[in-house]
DNA sequence: TCGATAATCGGACCGCAGTCCGGTTGGTAT
DNA sequence: ATACCAACCGGACTGCGGTCCGATTATCGA
């Protein structure tokens, strides 16, 4: 499994992190957390997260570069338990399933969590344009997909394919599918449909 | 063929545009073509596409909305033409062919569309978010492919399967392959590859 | 324990997207 | 021709994302 390389990389901290970042950027998410749960994501400004935490504005873009950075920090420990699930979790999510289920397994448990928490995700993949390709999540999960689909079909592109397959679970596509009346079963439903469709989990092709 | 209500409610125009309001619309979509050519497409701002055309800010975004909106105006010619070939032009493109080779027709000119105009299209789409499943020119294309894939597959999905293979021609993500050092055939060759894996186009399923 | 050094802190500052409203102008009915 | 009204015009204004730099504070070697 050389795919470990991916979660070391973003598990490696600075050398040391000093006592008061620490505890600010503590401070931070936290008030990020609950002015977002109190006023909805499109409602809190960067300056009222500094305010509500008890910093200054240039604290807050320093640790975390844009508003996108501050989402996706917010979601990281939802990410790192998925993470974690495909490294070292049971099968078919981890390790030792034929790889087209662990392709279904993932999409199925991604989505899952991009359900769970749509508006921050949208907010951390639209908030910056291209921000969601640079974002180390994605890169994980791009890499991850990859590597499976390599293996269930060694004749596919398997890199952009991997892409492409990550863009029907984008954000701001599910968003939209929501508000056109779409409800979650059935975008869940299609989208791993459309895996199915992709990587033929049987005989053939 | 009940695709044409598409175009028609693309082209109703207002009762009637006064002499003033369609010499300004001019005024400023050539001013935005202008800079955006010469100092590419963020480096120029609202402000500056209001004083180059000689016209109050306000007039912009009245006209515009915002601006991912003079952007989408900005495309509109191109796409009109890429309307008439599926509505009225000759087959595959248009009318006639067999739904799966209607679709891939439609992909490979799409693609080619948004290849010459990745800038300003990745604009229109990310500016403002969830803009990109606004725009009157989105819906076209969506709706188009729906059909073709309903035709081609009864059995699926075919509102949100065409929402996904849009999703793979999205200006974010050709933009950040490309960065990514993806040649354009390669990523051309890509997105047919999934058209064709999802809607088989010789028999069976 | 104490001084040197580098990282952190925070609020003033900037440019831009988008709004508002009093003044103006073009279309239309008489 | 003219008067009325709706639509248009444009620049001042607001709030937000993001930057900058002087003051502050933690860490480490002596």
């Amino acid at each position: 499994m050389p795919e470990d390389v991916e979660l070391l990389s973003l598990a490696a901290r600075r050398p040391v992190e000093r006592a008061d970042a620490a505890r600010n950027r503590r401070l931070v998410l936290d008030a990020a957390a609950r002015l977002f749960a109190e006023h909805g994501v499109d409602g809190v400004s960067m300056d009222a997260v500094a305010r509500e935490a008890g910093v200054g504005k240039g604290t807050v873009f320093r640790r975390f570069g844009d508003k996108s950075g501050l989402a996706a920090a917010l979601l990281d420990d939802r990410e790192r338990e998925l993470q974690k699930g495909i490294l070292s979790g049971p099968p078919p999510l981890g390790p030792g399933a034929p790889a087209a289920e662990r392709i279904t397994a993932f999409i199925g448990a991604y989505f899952d969590y991009l359900a769970g928490h749509l508006d921050v995700s949208r907010l951390s993949e639209t908030a910056v344009p291209g921000a969601r390709y640079r974002i180390g999540a994605y890169r994980f999960w791009h890499r991850h997909l990859a590597i499976l689909i390599h293996e269930a079909d060694p004749s596919a592109d398997a890199d952009h394919l991997s892409h492409m397959l990550l863009a029907a679970l984008s954000a701001d596509l599910v968003h939209a599918l929501r508000a056109d009346g779409h409800d979650w079963e059935r975008i869940r439903a299609g989208v791993l449909d459309l895996a199915a469709r992709v990587i033929p989990s049987g005989r053939d092709v």
